[in-house]
DNA sequence: CGTCTATTTGAATGTACTCAAAAGCGGTGG
DNA sequence: CCACCGCTTTTGAGTACATTCAAATAGACG
C-alpha cells in the first residue's frame, strides 16, 4: 500500500474509492540531494509527504546563519505552514538532504479533499495537533534545558536522523553553533 | 452574542441551532485570581476559552524554575494540549492571573461536537494550524534572536498583555531570569 | 502598618559564541 | 586510482551574554 495511505490510516479509515480519490489529487516527484524544493521569499504551494529519503526546512538570519526548524524522513510531512496557510511569501527553505521520493499535495487539492472527504479534515486536524504538542515541548525544552540535555532528548527522539545528517544540522536544530556542538560532543564522550 | 460564538464565526458559520447545541455542551465558570485551574500531574479534561480575564500556563523545572508557555486573555483558548489529547497526566499548570470568566469544553463534548457539527472540526483545525505557526515562529525566534529582540517582538505582538502581568512572567516567557530582564529593560530605556 | 513578594542593583561566575587555524572527509576530475 | 578542492569538524584563545547569589529597595495586599 502507498506509504501516504498507511500514514493516513493511523487516524482515519478511508474506503478504497476515497483512497483512489486522494491519490488522484497528489503528485509524486523525485528529487536529488541538495535540491532546494522551496526558497524563502516564495509562496509555499504544497504539503510534502516523504515516501523515501530525507528533507529539512530552515530559515536564514541576516543572510548568514541557518536555523533548522525540522527534518522529515520516510512517513513524515513537511512544508512551510505559515506560507501555505497565508499564501504569502515565507521565510523557510526546504532542502533535500538525500535523494528522495516525495508526494505533493497542493493547497487547493487539500482544501478540495477536506470538502470531498471530511475524514481527511479530521486527519489533518489530528496531525496538526500532534505537531503542535511536539513544538510546545521543544519550546519548553529550549527555555529550560541545557544544550547537552537538548541533545540527549534529540538523540532519544530521533535516533535514526542522527546517523543521516551532518552534525552542524543537529547543532542548528538544538540551537548551538557547530563549534560549540563539537566541543560539547567530545566533552560528553569523555564521560 | 456570546464571545465564544464570535470567536468561532471568524472561520466558520454556524446556524442558530448549531450555536445553541454548541453552547449546551459548554459550561461557564468564574475563577478568582491566583486559582490553579490545572496542576501538573493531573489529566487535562477541558479546553478553556476566556470570556473575560487573564490566565497563563506554565511548567516547572526541578520544582523551582517556572517557564511560561503562554498567556490567554479575552477571546483566547488555553489548555494543556498534550494532556488533553493523550489523556495522560501533563506537565503544565494553568493559573488564573485576573478574576476571570471562562468557558469549559470537555474533551468528550468536543469530540461529540466534531461529529454533530463537522464545521467545528474545521474550526479547531484552523486555530490549531494558526497556533502551530505561532509556535514555530517563537521557536525560531528563540534560536536566532537576542533577549532584547525577543522582548521587542513580544511587545509588538502582545501590547495589551504587558500592562497586565508581572514582569517576571514576561521574563519567563521570553526565556531569561527576572534579574536579567530587569537590567535589560533599564538598559533599553536608556536608549 | 506590617508582611510578603516583586523588582532593582552589583559582583562573580559560567555557558555558549566569535574568530582563527588546523585536521579530516567526501566527491570530482584528471 | 589518486590528488585536489571544498566543506565539515575539531581545537584553542579571547569575549560576550546571561546566570547565580546576595542584598537593598519598592510595591501590593490583607
Amino acid at each position: 500500500m502507498e506509504p501516504i495511505l498507511q500514514n493516513i490510516a493511523r487516524f482515519v479509515t478511508l474506503t478504497p474509492e476515497e483512497q483512489q480519490h486522494l491519490l488522484s489529487k497528489t503528485e509524486v516527484r523525485h528529487y536529488k540531494a541538495k535540491t532546494m524544493v522551496l526558497h524563502a521569499g516564495e509562496v509555499c504551494k504544497y504539503s510534502y509527504f516523504v515516501n523515501h529519503g530525507l528533507l529539512r526546512n530552515f530559515s536564514i538570519n541576516d543572510h548568514i546563519v541557518e536555523h533548522v526548524l525540522g527534518f522529515a524522513c520516510e512517513g513524515w510531512w513537511i512544508g512551510d505552514m505559515y506560507s501555505l496557510l497565508s499564501q504569502k511569501p515565507g521565510n523557510l527553505f526546504i532542502e533535500v538532504l538525500e535523494d528522495s521520493e516525495v508526494v505533493l499535495l497542493s493547497k487547493e487539492n487539500q482544501e478540495q479533499l477536506y470538502h470531498d472527504i471530511p475524514k481527511l479534515e479530521r486527519f489533518f486536524r489530528i496531525i496538526t495537533e500532534n505537531s503542535l504538542v511536539a513544538h510546545q515541548e521543544r519550546l519548553m525544552d529550549n527555555l529550560s534545558l541545557s544544550a547537552e540535555e537538548r541533545f540527549d532528548k534529540f538523540c532519544k527522539r530521533y535516533p535514526d536522523i542522527i546517523q543521516r545528517v551532518q552534525q552542524k544540522q543537529i547543532a542548528s536544530y538544538i540551537g548551538v553553533t557547530p563549534e560549540f556542538f563539537s566541543k560539547m560532543k567530545s566533552r560528553m564522550l569523555r564521560k
